[in-house]
DNA sequence: GGCCAGGACCTTA
DNA sequence: TAAGGTCATGGC
């Protein structure tokens, strides 16, 4: 271990339950009390230890570098989590103290597109082996690389009929068609049906990206799971009016507490 | 062994 | 606009 390391008490940050959020692919557990991040071609372990705390095991140069943004550490969610609070809706409120030490990672763009069109009607055991075999140790392909596989060498990772969206959006990258940096600059909504323009992206894949990627937080991502939580128990419909500017934060604390009520 | 997975897309009507 | 079929693969 590093001497060097980051303390973030475990208040409103656990990263198992951040590691289990759905959100991200590679962060795995490693130890019974450790996990080992990969993000933007670093690699960190965070340890809780018995006190409540959270340590990670870098230097504060990385820390300030890579690690803060990354955990998006500058928002206070206790803060989020008053306001969500503030509704008096006993199933947001259940499931804001289950899912108390989730966040949204700020994670890169290109890593975040490519995961989440591999998500589609797929697993999350799965879209984690599959992300893990696309990866070069901590490294994430880059489109240069990714544009290099062809479809056959995708689909031998077992990517399925995903393989030629992931070739297409790569040469769209490498072609300028789709450049990251403008689309960085976007608005939400500007974002959303840019990304949609390109096969394999659809509704619910582009929201994913505009949130874990562009940190839209306005976004509300819908899939089998949400739409699940809206018929049950919101008679098909969830106002998402009461939580402006943050909705795909409150969307977060629900997948995650729905799918602990199905014992997933 | 059948159903499901953080859906998208195409064809019909 | 809406409904229904299809798409690869493997977890459970």
């Amino acid at each position: 271990m590093k001497s060097d390391a980051i303390k973030i008490p475990s208040q409103d940050f656990d990263i198992e339950q951040i590691a289990n959020s759905g959100q991200c692919f590679r962060i795995r557990k490693v130890s019974s009390d450790t996990w080992n991040v990969s993000a933007f071609g670093h690699t960190l372990n965070v340890r809780k230890n018995g006190a409540g705390e959270h340590i990670l095991e870098c230097s504060t140069d990385e820390y300030r570098e890579i690690w803060q943004d990354y955990f998006d550490a500058q928002c206070d969610y206790g803060a989020i989590k008053d306001s969500i609070r503030a509704a008096r809706d006993p199933y947001l409120i259940a499931a804001v103290d289950y899912g108390y030490g989730i966040r949204i990672l700020r994670q890169d763009l290109w890593e975040t597109i490519v995961t989440f069109i591999i998500s589609q009607q797929n697993n999350i055991p799965r879209i984690k082996r599959i992300i893990s075999k696309l990866c070069d140790g901590v490294n994430f392909p880059d489109p240069e690389t990714l544009a290099k596989y062809s479809e056959a060498d995708l689909e031998a990772i077992g990517l399925g009929y995903r393989a030629k969206y992931l070739v297409e959006i790569s040469r769209a990258v490498l072609s300028g068609e789709l450049s990251l940096s403008e689309l960085k600059k976007m608005n939400y909504a500007d974002a959303v049906s840019c990304l949609k323009q390109f096969n394999g992206i659809g509704d619910k894949v582009a929201n994913c990206i505009a949130l874990y990627g562009l940190h839209k937080t306005e976004s509300f991502p819908i899939d089998v799971w949400m739409k699940r939580i809206i018929n049950n128990r919101y008679s098909g419909h969830f106002n998402t009016d009461r939580f402006t500017g943050y909705a795909g934060v409150v969307q977060q604390y629900m997948f995650f507490y729905e799918r602990h009520l199905s014992g997933k």
